[in-house]
DNA sequence: CATGAATGAGCTTTCATTCAT
DNA sequence: TATGAATGAAAGCTCATTCAT
């Protein structure tokens, strides 16, 4: 055979699923992967250099996916910020973007965001808040002409409504494993952030 | 002396406040607390059996606290489940909870809700999850009869907006120290949950 | 105590002296130290921070005064570059450099010079070389006005000398131990290469 | 069948012969022989029993002919200590052994002497240093009528030159692969040794 | 015969915990 | 009580060697 036995690969990879849906990165274990994928310690590193890659042979595709999603998502954003609330829509993409990656990739997704601290994906997560929370301030400042006039509690704001949703789609995904589910759960989480900020001001 | 004693004590305890602030219980280390008290290494187990239990110190009170508060929540709750829709009442309970909480120990509820992964507080947040998801069902139920009439689905909605109510002021908590922007972002947060929901089958 | 007990610490250094004495940096095991020490290999990190501090702790000293000693050397040579056969001389000065570091030294003279090979000390030797090697020209040269006249030959013929003049003083530095002996030995030695070179045009 | 086999076996020994020139015997690695062989891992043991059996096949043919070359010198030596300074001579005996050994096995040779340190052959290089001392200390007691007169610091010396002359000609064999050159290189050195002790007692 | 996957003992290093002083 | 040196188990990783196919 020219390639590693499929099989063997096949076993350390749901081993490492397994690890890390439970396990920060950091304290994932290599012998409890090996022996959970029923092969010897030493016998892993002939399939993955190291703990990191291994990792990454679990997360990189998804993060990949992800940072193309979100470019899009941006350029979207930047290409029609001329005015009048389009926060659903945009709502809407996110949505989207975690529904399409949760399809593909449902375990890695999760525990991409759940379980990087201490790999290089850590910032991952903050990236993401990042960008929704100028979402999020899209959305406070709609119809009116600038951003620069938020206040400090605005960005307070945009940052936590930015930081919960994000916490929320992570919540969603660690707890459940079926598609159908996982979409409709994070659609009425969207749509309630949707509406708790429609009728912020318009009670 | 016991005057000396509690004043080892007591700088074990600020020790260890800052250690678990910014590390797991797994990653949280000993030494580090040890030297940060300005004590030795040893010293620290005539004042605390282990790691756990040090861990413990810290994070009983506030979990006791929690848990009280909890069960007057639940007796209330119980207690007028005769209609009515009390959803904003319940959640203003619940931010009630947190605020109070946090006035007494912001560091220790923080610790105690982001930092117990690998201890045996582990669960403290799905209990509370648990909790605040029977709130979320009475919302739903709001002016029917009884609850058991549940569907499945509106019973995984109210774990997954129980949960990330949960997440979101676990969120706020880890990303504040100030007390009053604590309460206004769990006051907004908790507010756009009751929006959310109350316009949830009244578009 | 303020210090980690110092016999210990001489215990570690007496056995990892033994060990590196015997074993190249790569080969040497920090298991093995530790044992020859009569301490637990994890007791060993209390003392030195790794391996490489472990070696560095018996080679630096050495090695920073070596590095001086050359310097001064150096400089001598370029000084007094006009002419005349000072390979005697110049000789005289890296036997005084070596006795004096084996005086203050002398295992771990042996090792830097015998054992580096992994270490960040390496090059070392080929240091000497190239040092001694430009000696070796400037004999070859005296009382002739310019040195880029050495043919090819010539040069190897520096090169080679000056590597088995460094080779030859690390052997009786291996294998002695009496600082009387090696003084002689490393005299004789380098009288060796001074005559057989006084007397190579000259049968 | 047997032609395939040697074919095999030739390409094992040509990649073993570059592994073992450029690492000690410890820090050579059978999985890059093997592949720098074009073999399987594995496919390397049907042929050599193991590292240590390998290393022999490579080096136990110079082995044995330099035992043999070294009893001979040693025959001459004690056929003819009759008196006269046969230094000069014996001297030459040496550099027709490693002569004649390199123009057959350059790199087995080098190897033999550079590379055993781990391998059961570390001794030879000491060996040759016993027997090449018995020569010198014949140069040192030529003309008198016999050799156990010689103080301990003689035959100290003694040593000190057989072993900075076999280093010498290690190192040589070392740096350079050139036939020409190392014969070249071994001969002045040589001769270097000769001059150096010719003129010792006659300056 | 050959393959290359698998083994297992070894490596350096870390850290909660214990214990002689 | 307090010290801090010592322990020992566990981590990630490497590599000569074995063995089912």
């Amino acid at each position: 055979m020219q390639t590693l036995k499929e099989d063997v690969r096949q076993s350390i990879l749901r081993a490492a699923l397994r690890e890390f849906k439970s396990h920060d990165y950091t304290d994932a274990s290599m012998r409890r992967i090996a022996s959970e994928a029923g092969i010897t310690t030493g016998n892993i590193y002939r399939y993955y250099k190291n703990k990191e890659e291994l990792f990454e042979a679990l997360v990189k595709p998804v993060y990949e996916k992800l940072i193309e999603y979100v470019l899009n998502l941006k350029k979207e954003l930047d290409r029609s910020y001329t005015g009048g609330n389009h926060g659903l829509k945009y709502l809407n993409m996110v949505e989207d973007t975690v529904i399409g990656l949760f399809d593909a990739y449902s375990a890695e997704l999760t525990i991409l965001m759940n379980r990087s601290a201490g790999s290089k994906y850590v910032q991952v997560k903050s990236d993401m808040v990042k960008l929704i929370a100028t979402i999020m301030e899209d959305v406070f400042t709609s119809g009116r002409d600038n951003a620069d006039k938020l206040t400090i509690q605005q960005r307070q704001s945009a940052l936590m409504l930015a930081g919960t949703v994000v916490e929320g789609i992570c919540l969603i995904l660690r707890e459940h494993e079926d598609g159908e589910t996982v979409k409709r759960l994070v659609n009425e989480f969207i749509f309630l952030y949707y509406l708790g900020n429609e009728h912020r001001f318009t009670p």
